[in-house]
DNA sequence: ATACATGTGTGCGTCTGAGTACATACAAGC
DNA sequence: GCTTGTATGTACTCAGACGCACACATGTAT
């Protein structure tokens, strides 16, 4: 199969992204879609900072102490259970924010964030957020309606648990990551996915096999490429796209 | 087993109960908690109303034309699906409120929403409702915070549908249900509960069965009478355990 | 009393996926 | 080169649940 010849860590030679806190690289969609006069007071709060591989941003029910918007690479929220599973119950990327428990008051996170792929991100310590939040309505709104967004995706994601099989579900995923993270090679190895998908790694050998064989996909030693992604969409459950469809017409139901 | 007797609608004779909008008798939490100055504003605006028995509030991409705070009874929030599968991805009673979306902005529900069992409700038309929500910033707040424990909950039960048997399940539900709709007995078919738990009636069957082997339940024709909570307790998964953990952990980190 | 609708018990055959285990393939380091 | 760790392929048994179908029970209506 074609290998991708992306190395580990090449970005770090480049250092003009670094600085990407200057606005004109910004790629979260919600600090974008702020006026100037609320992200002129968010920005000096924030860093920005790189997200390595499954870097883990919040545990559950350990204290948020701050919050990310992603400007690339993916955010997984899952659920742990005491031996070991986990399950994930939602996915973000640049459209998002990650720590809505703070937004509406609440201290601690319910579920285990990790991030995949490597991304940037602007992280803001929860107490600065809060100060000035109340300030910036724009902020707020876009805050509330993306928990909103979230929310949905997750019932729709419960559903999808309860009905679908492995191979649809492993389809819903990969084109849920695909829209986030741009590129058509992804970091996943398949003990990964098993841990996404709340299902046995072996399940997974199975369901990527047959898309593989199918020609949606190729894969190898820790590296998805999507290579059909027509494919992939009629191999996947409806519920990808029933959560696009909520979105988009929420989208445009928003004032 | 024994009976209860209540009839199918059979409050119609009492009329006072018909009036609890002078406030004493407002059962809904989220209605009780409001401060003189919200709750004057916001109960001339709502009609007290009686829910019927798998009563259809919203059904997903419709316009919400009315949001409900329930009184006693029960609200199940569904996934549909083409093939007419559904699966409950939340529950609400008196705690919370139906019709979230139109608190950010959306016009749409993502969900059906039908009531379980005999209800009241304040029933409010939308319009009205955000009308007066800028001037009710407690108001606000609590539905802020509803729909994000509404949001973990469903998080909870995306993973529980992946992981969890049907019976482990079934116990989970009715423990959840027992708390709102406070009562032993509730009004509950296989075929209900089937559509509840996203699965066939013939293992509702199975499952129902073995509870009641165990003594934690009785049932016949339509009626589930919990009658030793403990054992439905330790027979259910520990998904219900997390809800009520995280619910009560947040409220008491919110000030 | 009879007929009917509704609710429940049960019995197939089939299949997906869980749990487990082991073998092979590849990549990186010595 | 060789070794080691990681990723993947595969095989096996078993339990749970699926889809389907039909019989029986119970309460209501005529």
């Amino acid at each position: 199969m074609a290998r991708d010849a992306t190395p580990r860590l090449p970005r770090r030679s480049n250092p003009s992204s670094d600085r990407a806190g200057s606005d004109g690289r910004v790629g979260n969609l919600i600090l974008r879609s702020l006026p100037r006069k609320e992200s002129s007071q968010l920005f000096p709060l924030m860093e920005f900072v790189r997200l390595k591989l499954h870097q883990v941003l919040h545990e559950p029910g350990e204290v948020i102490r701050s919050g990310y918007f992603l400007n690339d690479g993916l955010g997984s929220l899952l659920t742990t259970h005491p031996d070991g599973k986990t399950v994930e119950v939602a996915l973000t990327g640049r459209e998002g924010f990650i720590g809505l428990p703070v937004i509406f008051g609440f201290k601690t996170s319910a579920l285990r964030v990790v991030t995949q792929g490597e991304g940037t991100a602007y992280r803001v310590e929860v107490d600065s957020l809060l100060r000035i939040l109340s300030q910036c309505p724009e902020l707020e709104t876009q805050l509330q309606r993306f928990s909103m967004v979230l929310g949905m995706q997750s019932t729709q994601l419960a559903a999808c648990n309860r009905l679908h099989d492995v191979a649809e579900r492993l389809a819903r995923w990969l084109l849920m990551s695909h829209d986030r993270i741009g590129m058509d090679a992804l970091p996943l190895t398949q003990e990964f996915l098993a841990q996404m998908l709340g299902t046995r790694r072996a399940s997974v050998t199975g369901a990527a096999g047959s898309l593989q064989k199918a020609g949606s996909i190729e894969y190898s030693r820790g590296r998805v490429r999507i290579v059909n992604r027509g494919k992939l969409e009629e191999e996947a459950c409806d519920c990808y796209a029933a959560i696009e469809r909520q979105k988009k017409r929420w989208q445009e139901e928003a004032n």
